[in-house]
DNA sequence: GCGACCGAGGAAACCGGTTGACTGAAGCTT
DNA sequence: AAGCTTCAGTCAACCGGTTTCCTCGGTCGC
């Protein structure tokens, strides 16, 4: 018989290490507040190992303790970003002896569901939020409760727990990159309105055009989606003077959803990329490199905002002061083929 | 003070109800073995409903009944095909009362893990497992235990608990396609070896393509990423004989994904799509439409997968017993702009 | 030599539900 | 009128851990 088919309890270990279930306990959970010889810690651990003693979650949630679990809430399960993130979290919250459940929060409409089945039932001890949004119904229960939480990626004013990435200066790399090819007038479609790391986006690239001169910086917004970017690329792209030519010659885009979107919408209007139009998108994910032509992005560290929030959310649920955090790694950019020298007025070849 | 910071526990609401803890679990719950005024039960449920009362899931589950919650293990978060059936179990779950927790299972090396964590700690009810795999040690460890689980997608021969969609089908849709439009040679781009729903259409390809007499059928595996669907597309469309004109008129790819890589392998060969190459994907999904060109593809009810599956395991759950099943809906083809009539030798305008 | 102290570990009371056995009153039989 | 059901609900024992307060034997200080 390979494997013993009932589940080890505490007490079983105890009696097998021969010892009472308050020693197994505290040696299992590595408590300071009790001395044990090295010997009995020894058996203890051996005995629990060889019956494959895994405790019963509810019973160390009942009795006070943590979960050992904490709650995702990502606004998109089918946007990638977030995905890439959530990974991120999944990854550290194990690394950590946590587990990470993954929700999908549309928009509000469930969190607070979600925030009671989750909290309210003891399920987790913390939430992870990305998915925060100006006026979202669980922004006023959370500031009202003491459950520990952290927001990502999109930040919540004053509430001292944002964990982001320098989305500003994505918008200086890629404004950069488009400015030392020669684009003088640059589109960017950014996201809803409302949403942080959106915002921030806008108001740095704005900000870079002035500070590079540019003769023109139009902004536009759509969803975080393909047809949000078809739709903000269209309007952008409609000629403003009579002569046909679009009035913006690059296109940086807050999503890479967008950027496919605004590819589609820029040949659709019978336009070259990049020859007529170079298109930047955010966050590199695989895809980029394999669209027709291959999309160069703004890498974000995904990823690692992922993993520091676990870590921040963790800190606060052992007691530590919350604070902002701005994860480290810089943007970087990935070159490929959807950027380009502008054609400018009278260099037609 | 608009909300009291204490949970509500039964007892607060046995002892607003004047009645006693077990009435009020017993009413709660709904349970047939006792009788209860409709003036009692209605009290009951007031008292609850003013205390805002949430049961406590690790008191519940540790008193024996269920945890109400279930885990769903996919292969990929990063694939949206997963994604969307995940999308579907996570919205029938809760309809049904459950609590759904996505875990990415990658490649079995967590699943040991995940099973403890999970079932062996008491934290769900069932598992919905879409990552099984010839050799996966999840399945040995399933098999030989009483744990409610069905399979999804990827089925277990004899497991008699496989929820898969009809697609053997998907492979006679997209190949009359192609057919219809006058290719004779059509390469088939399958996903790993051992993987079931690949499996059952690649053979699918193979008797339909003989069904239909083609000239040629080849097939090459690859994994479902661009970058697999890519190295495929190179090995199908290295040319045979000496004219340099590629061997296969037309591409069927097992995911959305492979066939983003084959296109972008077409192009880098200096082949046009469709005129030079037809490419058919598996699995719609909205980024399909904005491809250039836009793909053609067999659209599968993945959101339906992931909602038969929920009611089948909840069922197992329930006590009925298990049963194969196939999610009735048909592939549908959506047709877009990769495909067209073959360009025949002689043929060229 | 005697109480104080300390190291090592144990007993038992919880945590918040669920559940089967049980009870008191009312209704029905004969 | 006594006995038997049925109704409407209560009691208390769990479930499997955690934690607080003890105990017990040996050392140490004086």
């Amino acid at each position: 018989m390979p494997e013993q088919p009932v589940r080890a309890k505490l007490v079983d270990v105890a009696h097998a290490a021969g010892v009472s279930k308050a020693t197994v306990s505290k040696v299992l959970n590595g408590r300071q507040d009790i001395s044990v010889r090295p010997e009995t810690r020894r058996r203890v651990h051996e005995a629990a190992e060889a019956l494959g003693y895994r405790p019963h979650s509810g019973a160390r949630a009942l009795a006070g303790a943590s979960t050992h679990a904490l709650a995702l809430l990502i606004p998109a399960l089918a946007n990638p970003t977030y995905v890439t993130i959530a990974r991120g979290a999944y990854q550290r919250a194990r690394e950590l002896g946590y587990l990470s459940l993954l929700a999908e929060d549309f928009d509000g409409q469930e969190a607070d569901e979600s925030f009671h089945d989750l909290v309210q039932e003891g399920r987790v001890d913390g939430l992870l939020i990305a998915s925060a949004r100006p006026g979202h119904p669980l922004l006023d229960a959370l500031s009202r409760s003491a459950i520990p939480h952290v927001f990502l990626n999109r930040s919540v004013e004053g509430s001292g727990r944002n964990i982001t990435m320098d989305v500003a200066r994505s918008s200086v790399t890629a404004l950069d990159h488009l400015h030392g090819l020669g684009h003088r007038v640059v589109g960017h479609i950014a996201g809803p309105p409302g949403i942080t790391p959106s915002e921030v986006r806008k108001e740095a690239f704005l900000r870079h055009a002035g500070t590079l001169g540019l003769d023109a910086a139009p902004v536009a917004s759509g969803d975080f989606t393909e047809d949000g970017g078809g739709s903000a690329a269209r309007a952008l792209l409609r000629p403003a003077d009579g002569d046909g030519r679009p009035p913006v010659t690059a296109l940086y885009t807050s999503s890479l959803a967008q950027a496919i979107g605004a590819m589609a919408a820029i040949r659709d209007l019978g336009l070259r990329i990049p020859e007529d139009v170079s298109v930047v998108g955010n966050d590199d994910l695989p895809v980029a490199a394999h669209l027709h032509p291959p999309l160069t992005t703004v890498a974000m560290p995904l990823h690692e905002l992922g993993t520091a929030a676990v870590d921040a959310l963790v800190a606060t649920i052992d007691g530590k002061p919350a604070g902002d955090v701005v994860v480290p790694t810089e943007p970087r950019l990935m070159l490929r083929g959807s950027t380009a020298r502008p054609a400018r007025p009278g260099e037609t070849p």
